[in-house]
DNA sequence: TTGAAAGCGTTACCAA
DNA sequence: TTGGTAACGCTTTCAA
């Protein structure tokens, strides 16, 4: 077994520990010469720094956390993971992922053991929100707490976050613009406390109700409100075949909701935008593929401005804006067109 | 800052530190009271043991590597990763995760350098293949060696696998069945040794010249190589198209190849199954939404397969079957149909 | 059932 | 530029 330890390589090497150490860690502190000797015998003997030692000795833990809704093989969590990764491996730390942090059994779970107490540096949200009691327990573990996609700010280090509420808003506005009669907002039912969906369904009222008391008092507008579960888009396609009278404008939640629809649909004779038009939000995958118009919003480069906020709250750097909302942005493709008259 | 250490909650319980060591770690060897009055100290205290000494104590790192191809945003890095993780992390392990070991240039760096030498307890390879020499200097980080999707089980301790050559091979097979003349082939130029995707390609052309040597002399067949990259299937669109008769058949690397071609071939007339038959290969996303046919598999089964055995190699335990290979299961849907004479 | 103490592999201070 | 040494926070053996 040539797992060796530092003692060998110093003795090999003809050095210190000390001097070892150094060759890895602080090569400026030590002579290109023995350097080079040292990083050589280490190699033939398999040593190399031992990332728990170091750890233990600078009170860091080089790991942060990221807590989750749902499973990591969502489109938004993923994308969200994949950025901060890439921020945060090259800084030496590795992820301790923390998936389904969403049914109320695995929060209280989370959140009254809090297992990475005194176990990582900081502490990713993605995309859901938690209560002010959980936020405060958070606390506890005394280390920047940073937030991505969630509803409130309060109590965290810094946030960035789209502007969900105003997102829908402007899908909605689009669409009452083209001249849209009767438009439909299908939606999975919101998870407990999940606001980031329910932000969303706001500013599809809003825009509506805005209309209604404006220019356009005739305009017919309603949630179709689905059960979650990954039949949702399936059920929103029934709910949607099942009215009275078939809409000529379908705003959604989120592309995952649209594209399954657009596809459906189009076997049913409805076809976009020929017979009613329809704007998705997110642009994840396949959205560009069929031409989606939808509200295109970035997780990546979220995630990067978190794991960046990340890394100076850890070296007890100021923040200049902890807190950030991004907009997201109207991509205009194909599955939308004014009405005819 | 109330962080407090194992000192201070000793003190505070009136015992030793050994006992509140004991207290959180084997429970067992405490009695009920001591063991609820330190737990309750320590919870005040916001004090928890730290894995990094635990670690450096126990001689193990509680961390495995998981090396892989391109992004982990890919479905079946995704897919994979999840698994990995939803059975390492109950185990107390992290994943320290190697994107984009595919080039050259990342691979000589990852490889030379071996950065995760002494610093992990297992290393899974991830869906792409490393050359003989890598596999040596691999092996020099003295843990167990998980492979998932990898081409060769040469210097593994542990393989998963699907039998890519054999999947694309029935599947092509069932093209053939179906009576159709002209198949084709379209993927996306291999990356350099990802034979994965060679291997698949090699079932495709085992079964069409199993078919012409047969009772299918006339069978008339080809791959369509595009180049690599983000427009790979539009290119493959277009090579479609500018053939001089379109394929009655059209046999698909991946279902991210099938998936846009049989959405925009629609554009142009093409509608399968009425004009051709397309299968696909995975089952990923929206397989199911367009009703694809294709060959299905189970990434979520693969990873946890290799996570499980990861397990007991560390454990020291002897494996009954180290090296498995899975097949790939075809999933009638509705893009295929019998050649209508 | 509990306590004392050694040691895991580093790093950093102080000295040389 | 290099070496000696204490200390980081835990686990575990041995003793009580």
């Amino acid at each position: 077994m040539p797992k060796s330890d530092i003692y060998e390589v110093a003795r090999e090497a003809g050095v210190s520990i000390s001097t070892v150490s150094r060759a890895f860690t602080r090569p400026e502190l030590v002579s290109a010469k023995t350097r080079a000797k040292v990083l050589d015998v280490a190699d033939r003997l398999d040593f190399n720094i031992s990332r728990s030692a170091t750890a233990l000795k600078s009170g860091r833990t080089n790991r942060v956390a990221m807590l989750m809704n749902e499973e990591i093989t969502s489109w938004f969590n993923t994308q969200t993971f994949a950025c901060i990764e890439s921020v945060m491996h090259p800084a030496g730390y590795d992820i301790s992922l923390f998936q389904h942090i969403d049914t109320e059994a695995n929060r209280h779970e989370f959140f009254s053991n809090l297992p990475i107490r005194r176990n990582v540096d900081a502490v990713f949200v993605a995309s859901f929100a938690i209560d002010p009691h959980e936020v405060e327990q958070l606390k506890r573990i005394h280390v920047p707490i940073i937030g991505i996609n969630t509803p409130s700010s309060e109590g965290f280090d810094a946030t960035i976050s789209i502007d969900d509420e105003q997102g829908m808003f402007t899908a909605a506005q689009h669409l009452i613009n083209l001249g849209h009669q009767r438009i439909v907002y299908p939606c999975s039912e919101a998870a407990m406390l999940d606001s980031s969906i329910d932000a969303r369904a706001r500013g599809f009222i809003r825009a509506c109700e805005n209309a209604q008391q404006g220019k356009r008092p005739d305009l017919d507008w309603q949630v179709l409100s689905v059960p979650r579960g990954p039949e949702f888009a399936d059920s929103a396609l029934s709910a949607l075949l099942a009215l009275p009278e078939f809409p000529d404008a379908i705003c959604c939640q989120m592309d995952m909701m649209a594209i399954p629809l657009v596809l459906k649909l189009g076997r049913y004779g409805h076809r976009a935008p020929r017979d009613y038009s329809i704007i998705g939000f997110d642009d994840s995958p396949y959205a560009d593929t069929i031409n989606l118009t939808t509200m295109r919003q970035d997780p990546y480069a979220m995630g990067r401005a978190a794991a960046v906020k990340a890394l100076k709250l850890i070296e007890g750097k100021p923040l200049e804006t902890p807190h950030e909302v991004v907009e997201a942005q109207l991509v205009l493709r194909g599955t939308d067109a004014p009405r005819d008259e």
